[in-house]
DNA sequence: CGTCGGTCGGTGATAAAGTCACCGAAAATT
DNA sequence: AATTTTCGGTGACTTTATCACCGACCGACG
């Protein structure tokens, strides 16, 4: 059961009584696993999602069944990627799994549309979404066109490790974070683990140095 | 002078007297040029623009100086690049340039979120954009990260071609269109002319067996 | 007309990244 | 304990990117 909805989504203070209350009666939480598939490839999806906690990982699937991360979605944030599809009428390669135990609020269109067309702040919301992910996107393109593997792979293990300096992923896993091939990230962490910056273990890293990491990253 | 809006916009059939006046009233008509920048990296922007004739490129330029076209917009549909500016309150690194004399329409913010709060075919046309954008972008970051310079080439060859098979331009516009190295598209393009596909004059390209590269651009 | 500066494209050498095929070790399953 | 699956390592090779440099063509101008 959640909460009262300014707790989960402080973007929607200043909605409105009159709003808030509609939102309220109208939109469903849903509760999902951890590695549940929040949207699959080519299915349509009648719902605007708010995400209340947990996090999303959106990423595309290739038809040779490479995979990259496209980005990712946090407790406060919305999935435009279901109502892009409404709007858009085309259908997604991409696909959007919970990462951790999921928590949002399901908003059927007519109530989106009517919350569009009465609240500013929740247009805003809705704006600042689309908006926020365009921008990923555009750097994104520019990264996979021209960043460097090195660099990438230093900068997104730095993102990922937790406050020990450990990342639980497996090589494969690294090489979808980034677009690439597993045997690039295994020769490139080897690199790193040979001047001592990171220890490799089976499916796990421990960032040993992460000054050196930084200072990699920070390669443009 | 702008004809009669709904000429220029389609799109907007449907969106009542008082909208329309609205807008008749707000808005205002720009013209550029070929070759003029639409909007410049790093640059904030306060108003909606909806193209009424005319092609604008979108392209982001890397700190090193490589480019690569993100996308196009042509007559009848707007630049969400601008907005996104506006919500994202972020700036970009991309900048849009006329690729023809450009007329379109300016329309200030207040008057744009007027519209967005009384019109909903409005917002459908605002909300398609960036739908629009968002799977073009997200097609654009597979294609980079899995996509064949051939197959890529070939595809943008006869996507950029005209009637008569002509594309006017120079190896190094077409680096830029895949984010590529200009080294790397001469060499294809000597591979293609090898086989008898095209046949390449300074400045300019002709196609000569346009199946065989529609062939070459089905490979997935 | 010639020559001069700039654009355009060609080329070889080298480095980085992706692909392919295969291997053994560790973990999970039975 | 035996088997299967997952994970990672590796060599050989292809493709793409980078670097440095060159000559041909083009337009402008004396």
């Amino acid at each position: 059961m959640p909460g009262p909805l300014l707790d989960q989504f402080p973007a929607l203070r200043g909605l409105g009584e009159a709003s808030l209350q509609l939102l309220e009666r109208s939109a469903k939480s849903v509760e999902l696993p951890e590695g549940a598939k929040v949207f699959e490839a080519n299915t349509p999806c009648g719902n605007y999602l708010m995400l209340a906690s947990g996090r999303i990982r959106v990423q595309q699937v290739s038809e040779s069944g490479r995979e990259i991360v496209l980005y990712r979605i946090a407790g406060g944030e919305s999935c435009i990627l279901t109502t892009a599809c409404l709007l858009a009428h085309e259908d997604y390669a991409a696909e959007a799994i919970a990462e951790t135990a999921v928590s949002a609020l399901a908003v059927p269109k007519p109530c989106f549309d009517r919350l569009l067309a009465d609240s500013p702040p929740f247009r805003d919301l809705v704006f600042g979404a689309y908006a926020s992910r365009l921008t990923d996107l555009m750097l994104l393109v520019e990264e996979v066109a021209f960043g460097h593997v090195d660099v990438r792979l230093a900068q997104r293990l730095l993102h990922l490790m937790d406050r020990s300096g450990i990342i639980a992923l497996t090589h494969q896993d690294l090489a979808v974070e980034l677009g690439t091939a597993r045997e690039v990230i295994s020769r490139q962490l080897k690199e790193f683990e040979r001047h001592g910056w990171i220890r490799r273990e089976r499916g796990r890293i421990a960032v040993v140095d992460a000054a050196a990491l930084e200072a990699l990253a920070a390669t443009a």
